[in-house]
DNA sequence: CTTCAATATGACTCCCGATTCACCTTTCCG
DNA sequence: CGGAAAGGTGAATCGGGAGTCATATTGAAG
């Protein structure tokens, strides 16, 4: 689960419409440390806490050569979830290139995101934050990562591998899970292995909840 | 983040620590116009956009008669999520009251929740916001709902009505599950039916994902 | 009808932080 | 080299909003 491959077309490494692109290496240089700390700062201290300033001086540089770059506080965080959204997706989409059926997909989807989380924690506070500053940037990131998870549910149906069904519906679904289980696990609390989260999941996707039931084809 | 020194255990119906729990009928009365008005200003502007100016304007009150109720902004946050996390679980509980196994109780209580979002829309906004407010007051919540829910997962095991398995992981993938599907479809937007959408959940509690599997008992 | 504690009022204070700007410094290229 | 464009600086501005307070009103007990 939790993974989806593309993204929109991913502008110039660069930016997008604010004041400057930088038009040096070191203006892109600059510019690269100033939103690498403004992750790190809105991951640590929550986007409203969160200064310019604090931001500017994580990255080692004057309050004004923020304004070079980014048209102001909204405008970055927007282009940090563009950013990291694109990172995330590029590398699920790796983990699990080379697999065969989906249910495997879904297993090592599932714990390369967790790993992810609790490797960058600060993807999931800014994610969630975003979502109260600019919904739209928010809902864009959900709906490309669940273009492509229903691009591969349906693939996987066409194959066999799993029930016909609303695929829409269960991609939703297990985003969500996907999202709770590394708030839970991954954030919170270390208190249960990844391996033990993805073999319950792995277990419900194969047999679902209940004890009898399956539907023999 | 965030948490204050102290933690105000209390959980008197009227006020925990703030300035004044209302002594009359009247102060009473005001205290709730003011917190009904929190939670529609908080879910329609947001916490950070929303003045205390806009909650007491809100409520027809001036802005002074606030603090006579709420030592400040996050209190009466606290409160809100509070009540609202109350009105929710009782709410749930009661609808699936009168079944006899969890399937039915995990369709209805779905249904339920979507449903109860769609006619409550402030309290996603106001519950995820909290996250970022007071992490302690959300944990709460959501540690509550859990532990709930895994003692019915637990019944249920006993019963044999659904496989046994870590349902304590189970739990936090399916409240994540019903968080996603309500932010998606009953908040964003009404264009799948919750019939389609339980009917989707239920056949993936009873059948999993995949077409073979099911280990017959 | 008094009286006073509980309430209610809203103008005012005060602080914080986003953004601006006038002025340096570095880089690039002819 | 020289100078112009790009980059960088940080003190100052400015608006907004949380929280305060001196004062006024209410209502119920006595």
């Amino acid at each position: 689960m939790t993974t989806a491959p593309q993204t929109n077309a991913a502008q110039a490494p660069a930016a997008s419409g604010g004041p400057g692109a930088p038009k040096t290496a070191r203006g892109a240089r600059t510019r690269a440390r100033i939103l690498k700390a403004a992750e790190h700062t809105f991951g640590t201290l929550g986007y409203h806490r969160a200064g310019i300033s604090d931001i500017t001086r994580a990255a080692g540089v004057a309050q004004g050569t923020f304004y070079t770059y980014f048209a102001g506080k909204e405008e970055i965080l927007r282009e940090l979830v563009r950013d990291m959204g694109h990172q995330v997706r590029a590398h699920l989409a790796a983990e699990i290139l080379d697999t065969d059926n989906r249910l495997e997909a879904e297993e090592r989807g599932l714990r390369a995101f967790l790993q992810y989380l609790y490797e960058n924690p600060s993807l999931y506070r800014v994610l969630q934050e975003a979502q109260f500053v600019d919904e739209a940037i928010y809902r864009d990131y959900y709906e490309a990562f669940g273009k492509g998870y229903v691009r591969m549910l349906a693939n996987a149906t066409r194959k066999g591998e799993i029930r016909p069904g609303n695929n829409e519906v269960r991609v939703w679904a297990l985003m969500g899970m996907s999202n709770f289980l590394g708030l839970r696990y991954a954030l919170w609390e270390q208190d249960v292995s990844f391996d033990e989260i993805v073999e319950t999941l792995s277990d419900l996707f194969r047999n679902g909840l209940t004890l009898d039931g399956k539907e023999k084809p």
